[in-house]
DNA sequence: CTGAAAGCGCTTACAG
DNA sequence: CTGAAAGCGCTTACAG
């Protein structure tokens, strides 16, 4: 069985409050000669405290949790790669645990969040990938439960603590670009159609299209969930339509990704008979051929604020900031050619 | 304040006892007017057992452990990704939690282990990425803890319970593929060289080397950190010898994905004036370009069996499969070139 | 079929 | 400076 408080009271021949106090360094004062006891006693038995005795005790865990969901292979999404990294990374500056659970099918996903808020599994939770009306939020909120979302609200949805990139500033500026260097016809692989940020994007393409005088159409317009094989299919579609786009802005570099290979499978030549803008800047995207231009969300960066606001809400502070719209970095590459292009 | 069980037995009008009977459907038989009322109670004041109140009191927790590395970057290792979401998925058909613990310095990570263990916060730990003389399992070895591997040990490095592909067959087969399309001079890019899986790799080359009667040069041959970088880094440095090679074996894509493009900054045609072979088959493999030929690793597979062979070593059951070596497949594309090469 | 009680391993006022 | 004791929210033998 595994050495208890008591094991090491026992050893060191002083009471088992004293060896809390002397794990914990606090708050009252330990002669120094009981403290050298006791760390002898720990360090010969190899104790560890319970961490769940601990965190019933005190009434509050040392976890954040965050949900993901298998369903659309969220985690598998590269971005998705670097929030984890960095909210990992600021957690352990912290001291915190992450606690991960996938969610295999949306019908359970609020149980999963019943679960680790009511069952004080978590201090804190971060939602990503905002949906209308979303559910999760409704709920955390109503529970005053400690979160903060990857993801901005709709107007009238509710306020709460957030980052996110401005979706349709990063659209509009690819669609501008794409103008600026000759392309007509441009059509939008947008996201699924249930995520707030997909609307966004939506409307900083619109935005440019109107700005620019070019008609929007919408059969040049697709709503899928972001993966190759769909924006593959997306693009498929739109060549094969009697007016084909002559560009693509894809709004995930898996979507582009995706298109790319479906225009290349027509014989067509990337950056010469059509472009291709992307959204995110994923590592592929820099090595796919021809490189990827997209436009490129600090997704490290975001991870790492938002644990940070997560960590003073759990303390009870004041979060330093607690809405923030970043702005998204147009980055090119060649996918919609280097210099002008005449049609 | 979270609601409790003596909320909800209060509010039924019977024992807090009888609620635990109830939540848990037994062991004891409980009257179904009696589990109508408790059930309702529940219901109505949205109870949540306590998890960590479970836990302490079963002596047992939930959670599975997994420790990630953010010195190397491991998470964002593509096929990492494969491996946590598979992990996830198994777990949560289990009802299993993860809990992820970045370990951003190699000197914390015994200090990691020993809390998630000591600490009784999981129930079991999967471990990645063996190392010579590993110490975290020696560590778990000695305490006889539940605990999983992805890697063989070497010989004499203990007997537990792994899966495992079988690298030096992989990059036997990857040379073996380069040599009948003509290749001559084939330099390999090893990982690390504190892995075991660096040594079990290089295993293959030299083995397909000799069999084919090509001599083994020591100048050809790097052991890196696996990212793009190292690898474009171990290409420019093989390049520049009196004798370059006319192709390289990765082990891993990431660094084939660097090689790469190191080759194509020298001007040369990857599949034509040199070929590249990786290691993994990572999404962007297929569309990087040319598309990549590589040494397939079923991760998603491993992580679902290694999860399912952790639960049942949990559950104190002797396990299906306890050493599982997975033979890895060529996947040929078109960095080696799709046709006999001729110098 | 049900309740009263012990105890999991801690933390922290309370008393000395 | 230190110890005895209450209690966090559960589960589960024990007794009825």
């Amino acid at each position: 069985m595994a050495v208890t408080r008591d094991d090491v009271a026992r050893l060191a021949g002083v009471s088992s409050a004293t060896v809390s106090y002397v794990i914990n360094d606090g708050p009252r004062p330990v002669s120094e000669e009981t403290r050298a006891k006791v760390l002898r006693a720990i360090e010969q038995l190899g104790y560890q405290p319970n961490v769940m005795a601990q965190s019933l005790r005190r009434q509050r865990t040392n976890t954040v949790g965050l949900v993901f969901t298998t369903i659309e292979r969220h985690l598998t999404h590269p971005y998705f790669v670097d929030l984890l990294t960095s909210i990992g990374e600021e957690c352990a500056r912290h001291g915190l645990n992450m606690l991960l659970s996938p969610c295999a099918d949306r019908a359970l996903e609020q149980s999963i969040y019943e679960r680790m808020v009511g069952g004080r599994q978590v201090a804190g939770i971060i939602v990503t990938g905002v949906r209308h009306d979303d559910a999760r939020i409704a709920y955390l909120s109503a529970e005053a439960f400690p979160f903060v979302v990857l993801g901005r609200p709709e107007h009238d949805d509710g306020d709460f603590p957030y980052i996110d990139v401005d979706g349709a500033r990063g659209t509009d500026e690819a669609v501008q670009h794409l103008v600026d260097l000759g392309w007509q016809r441009i059509a939008c692989i947008g996201l699924s159609a249930e995520l707030v940020c997909a609307d966004d994007r939506l409307a900083g393409y619109r935005r440019a299209l109107e700005r620019n005088g070019l008609a929007y159409d919408s059969r040049l317009v697709a709503n899928v969930h972001t993966t190759e094989a769909a924006g593959h299919q997306a693009m498929a579609r739109f060549l094969a339509l009697d007016e084909p786009p002559d560009a693509v802005l894809a709004c995930s570099d898996e979507l582009a990704l995706g298109a790319m290979n479906a225009a290349q499978e027509q014989g067509l030549v990337v950056g010469q008979d059509i472009g291709v803008i992307g959204f995110d800047d994923i590592p592929s995207a820099a090595y796919c051929r021809p490189p990827l231009t997209t436009i490129r969300q600090p997704m490290y960066e975001i991870g790492t604020r938002l644990c940070r606001m997560l960590i003073q809400i759990i303390e009870g502070e004041e979060p330093e900031e607690r809405q923030v719209i970043l702005p998204p970095t147009l980055v090119v590459r060649e996918s919609c050619g280097t210099h002008r292009h005449l049609p």
